[in-house]
Formats: C-alpha cells, structure tokens, sequence
DNA sequence: AAAATATATGTTATCGTTCACATCTCATTT
DNA sequence: AAATGAGATGTGAACGATAACATATATTTT
C-alpha cells in the first residue's frame, strides 16, 4: 500500500458553495450564523461543511475584516513562574471572550523584544500584553504600533504612552517592605545583589531599597550594591542565579560584609543562598536574604525563603480586561495605569543580626 | 493640546507605490527583494517605505502566498520548567530560520488541546510542533488536519500517524532506571505515585516501573500504585504537588508503608515529601524518594530529589529540525521517530532501607 | 388589492499581496 | 542591421472571505 499524496488543500467556502449547491455567501450566513437563511437549505450547507471538513481560513477572514480575534502575548522568560501564572490569567480571560491567544517569548533581549512585537503586529492581532523589561528600541517600537493603530496594554513595563494602558505591582514599595523588613530587624549593613547603582537607575526594586535606606537615615554604601551591569540597549537585564552566586562572592570577600541582603528576584537570591553555604556561612544567623516574587522553590529552598510576592494573577487579568475594552471601545481612551500592592512573605531567611 | 485620534489605517503596499511615483507590483519587489529594480527606483520606494512606516501585511501575503512562515508550538502547562526548556530550544531553531513561533497553552485539557491546533491551524501556519499529552479528540484532530496537508510533529506525545513525525524520551527505560535504583539499595515495598494501574495504561513511566518489579520478581501490590484517575477523554491527568501529597498520605496509612517511592515527576515528589516529614518520617532513612524531570527546585528540595533527566533541549531541537525539513520537503516522507535515553541523577533522597 | 415588510438568496467589489504575463528600453550578439 | 535577450516596470487576476447592494419570493399590513 503506498502512502499517497493526499494533501488535499482544505475546500473553500467556495467548494463547500458546489457541493451544497449554493453561492459562496449563502455558505458564509451558515457559518458565521448571520443573516437570512432557510432551515433547508442551512442543513444541506451544514451537510457540505462536514463531508468536506471545512474550517475558515482566518487570513483571509481577518484580511477582509479587518480583525483577527487574535491577541498577542509577549513574555521574557517563559521559565519564570510569575510569566506563567501571567499567562495562564490572561488566557482565561482571552479565551472565554473569543479570543485567541498567541504567545511570543523574547528571551530578554531587546532586539527579540522587537522582533515579537513585529511578528504580532504583521500578523494583525486585534491587540498585544507586553510583559518584558523595559528597552529604548522596544519602547519605540511600541509606540510606532500604537501610532498605527495597535491596542498596547503593559505588564510591569517602564513605558509611557497616551493611549496604551499598564498594569504594574509597586515593586518599589516592594523593595521597600523588604528592605524595611531588615531594618526592623536591626540589620544597618544590608546589600542589595542584582544590578549596580547606575544600572538599576529604572529597577523599582532597587530603587525601594534606596529608599528604606534613607527613610532611615542609614547610608547608601556603592560597594553594597552590586550585580549585572543593566544596558539599556540591549540586554533588559534579568538577573539570574549565576549572577546571583557571583555577586555573593563578591560581596563575601568585602572587609565589612553585610549582615543582610536584598535580592533583587528569587533566583538571585538562592545563588546568593548557594555561595553563603558554600563560604561556611550559616542562614539566616550570619546572613539574611531577602527575594523578590515568591516563586514556588521559595518555600523549599533551605531555609525558607523571605521574600515579596506580587500579585501576579491579577495583573494578568486587570491587564486582559483593560486591553479588551480597548480593542472594542470605538470612542478615544484615556491612559489606564493600575499599580498593585505586593506582600512580604517573612520564611525563614531572615532574622536578627548577632 | 488635544489627543487627537491618530489611529490612521497603516500603511498598504498601495499607499507606498502612490508616495514614490511607481506601481505596487515594484514595491513588492524591492520589499521581498526578487525581480528587476534599478536603483534610482529602489531608493525612491526604500524612502516612501521609510516615510510612511510600511510594514507588509502577513495575512494578505500568506493568503496569496499560502504560507505564512510562521509555525505554532502547543505546550500543556507553560508553568512546568521542561515546557520552557522546550520552548526556548525550539524557538532558537525556527527563529534563526526565519520562521515565527507563536505558542498556545492548552492547561491539560482536551478540549482546550484541540482548541489551540484549531486556532492555530486555521491561522494557516506552515506546521505545528504538539508537546501535550495525548488524548483521544486531540489525536483525531491532529489526523484530520495531517489529512489537510498541516505538517505536525510531536513532542513525548503516544501519537502514530503516517505522516507526523515523533520525539520523546525513552520515559520506561527512565522509569525503570528509577525503579531499578530503588531495587539496587534493598527496597522491596516500592510504591509508585501519580497514576493507577487502571489509568496509566498509557503512562510509559509507570511502564518501566512495572517492568523493572517484574525483572526482579518483585511482587505488584496494587495498593502501592495511586494517584490521581487518568480520565483519557478529557484531562490527560497531570499530576500536581497536591497531589503528590494527598497520594502520599494514602501510602503512609497502609499497614504495611513502602519504604520507597518513585513520583511520576519532581511536583509530584515534592508533595510526597512533604508528606512524609508532616508524618514525622525522614528522608531518606525511613523512606526514599525519586522523581522525575529534573525541575530546578530538585537541587533545593531538602533532601536533595534523586530524580530522572530527560534530555529536554534535544527533544526540542530535534522535533523543530524535524518540522522545518517537513515544510520544507516537497516529496513523500516518511515517519521519523527519535527516542532519546533519559539519565538517573541521584541525589540526597534515595537510600537503603534501614 | 396595493404597499410595505420580512425572508431567502445571489452579484460584485474589496481586503493587501503576489503570480503570471505583457510591455518597453537598451545593450549585445550574429 | 536585424535578432536576441537582459533589465525595468506595469497590468490583471487571484488567494478566501465578507460587506454592501441587488433581486426575488413570501408574508403581513393598511
């Protein structure tokens, strides 16, 4: 028996038109469910649809309306838990409204940042979430789309446009409770790992951390503040638990260690975890360690990790519903812009200082 | 100053050829590139081009051109790190080709699964890459659109098709190196956790650890084999850390409790250890523990989880070089099947029964 | 019974691009 | 000098679907 060739190209509205005996928009009534049709002949349509396993081709229907029912996701890092929960929120909301949802992933970097943009847009989604890092050429991109016509809505991303909305947690207010949370403890030399004072310049968390220092009066020390230098260009600047393990080390050789650090996410921190173990050094009675979004090896690192949760999955719906109402809305918008509080989660990791 | 409403349609292929003084079939040619342009002419479009920020519709070129350049990835659960690890070995490979990737979760369920090909498909997309589990409307679908000339290739999925290639990990040899593991060290009450007899008929991993039980003539106890029920016509029946542990919780009431357990993957085993220590029994001196998958938190888990790798970058690179030749391959091909080996990395949670 | 309306279907043009073909110019070959 | 062909551009149709309009019959209203 021999594997034929049978790649039929899918039938048309037309083919499927033959075979009932009807015009191609007698066919398009039947499927789409509009306009006049006779149950007679909506049966021999019907008939026609299933023999020949007809489906609309959504280029051509999208290019004749104008819309896809598409929106576009575009995530950093899709191993990121906090991206996953995102993704999930938004879907349900998507999905349940009609919509599909394409999911793009731009691996923190800007020029993949544009590219996911561009893929979108030229395949004409009805809109777009965007939940990476803030980039110059990103950014400028996002408001040439918007200029064309594209729904915009932002996850967490530093960007500032009249007519695209943004969701965020106040991660500054964030880095502040955790910061907070050292002090309270009595903790005065307290670093901060995961990117350095001139590259944090637009890094809320770090920001925050400032912020509590000088709230209490205790001084900004530059050595203390250390990680991955932030390009603003290309890479966004994700700090991972290499680099968290690193700029341990290299805090742990300073003359006057901290007793207490903030990091800037959770996988910062257990690299930071790892080279405090590694040293000798026990958790949290030489160091306290601090993350940042609570991801679900927080609760299993050892010990257990202090950290701040954002509420990630009402950021992804409030972020869908708004980009909703902005692709259906006919009169101009005004610029939502929704800021979330985010919640310390006090574990193990921390206490007071010796 | 007003926000005035500059939502003006984007620019068409038309709208450019009017700008430079030429015809839209030369615009297309300096645009893709192909064909006879003088230069003079070239620059002046290049200019319209750039004036008027033209970008080429994608739907109206794949309509014609019936293709689209882009390909579709269905991942089950966006959350687990393996879909991640996939997604990103993939995407590097499409992407460096030209090709789009647009991802659709389907969260584990059949009807969601045959949602995400339906949407992707319709959208035309030159071939999708399936690493969901199987399920039985989900395998008719993809058969109906193999039919209709979609190139498909599948990731760990139990899918045979004529003309759909296949990647997976050998999961029964993995379960069985597990299992085997188990069995080197003493054990002879091993239970297994995330599926029943019943349910995994289909789960390769409950596969190897049956075989390695029968291999060394130890008995099945069927009360030693529980988890959730796999309902094949609509949740393929992922299994969770909450699950894990409700599992374990049933294990350890048995009057006669394994001294061993294998969980279907690493959230599953996560949940049993918890289990176990609530119980007041230690890892792995009272019981051990493997699970599967190598999640990251495997190496945080206290004790470190002996678990079972799969090669995950492979199965993504193999699957999307497999799609790319389908595509690409005018001439009848035949099914292609890579199974790749797995590899036991043993940790801290696995040792002999006291 | 004439007029108005609801029901049922067909025709044509169009969405933005590109393919196949046609045209025209100018340099090269015989 | 006529024939050939490469270079440069244009024309018309088509991809598959649908909006807008047109037509025709059946049913209701006045």
């Amino acid at each position: 028996m021999m594997a034929n060739r049978n790649s039929k190209k899918s039938a048309t509205l037309n083919d499927v038109a033959k075979t009932a005996g009807v015009t191609s928009m007698t066919v398009s009534r039947v499927v789409n469910q509009n306009g006049y049709v006779s149950d007679e002949t909506r049966e021999k349509v019907m008939r026609a649809v299933g023999d020949l396993n007809y489906r609309p081709n959504r280029l051509a229907r999208g290019l004749k309306q104008q819309r896809t029912d598409t929106i576009g996701l575009v995530l950093g890092d899709i191993a990121n838990p906090y991206a996953a929960e995102l993704a999930r929120a938004i879907r349900e909301i998507t999905s349940q409204r009609g919509y599909n949802l394409f999911i793009c992933i731009s691996e923190h970097s800007a020029k993949e940042d544009v590219a996911a943009f561009d893929s979108l847009a030229d395949h004409q989604v009805d809109g777009i979430i965007v939940a990476t890092r803030s980039n110059k050429i990103g950014n400028e991109r996002l408001h040439e789309m918007i200029k064309r016509g594209v729904s915009v809505v932002c996850i967490g991303r530093d960007f500032q446009d009249e007519n695209a909305d943004s969701v965020s947690a106040d991660a500054l207010n964030g880095g502040f409770q955790a910061t907070q949370h050292l002090i309270d403890l009595g903790h005065k030399k307290i670093a901060f790992i995961g990117a350095t004072l001139a590259s944090g310049k637009n890094l809320k968390r770090l920001q925050g951390y400032l912020k509590a220092l000088k709230d209490n009066a205790l001084p900004i020390d530059e050595r203390l503040v250390t990680g991955k230098t932030e390009d603003d260009d290309d890479s966004p600047g994700y700090s991972t638990e290499k680099l968290g393990y690193e700029a341990m080390k290299r805090l742990l050789v300073l003359p006057n260690r901290p007793t207490a650090v903030f990091a800037r996410n959770d996988f910062t921190a257990i690299g930071a975890i790892n080279a405090i173990k590694e040293a000798g050094l026990s958790i949290p009675s030489d160091i306290s360690i601090v993350g940042f979004d609570d991801i679900p090896t927080a609760v299993h690192t050892s010990p257990a990790l202090t950290t701040v949760r954002q509420p990630t999955r009402s950021q992804g719906s409030i972020a869908a519903e708004y980009l909703l109402k902005r692709i259906d809305g006919n009169q101009a918008m005004t610029r939502e812009e929704k800021i979330l509080e985010c919640e310390l989660i006090i574990r193990s990791s921390t206490t007071s200082p010796k």
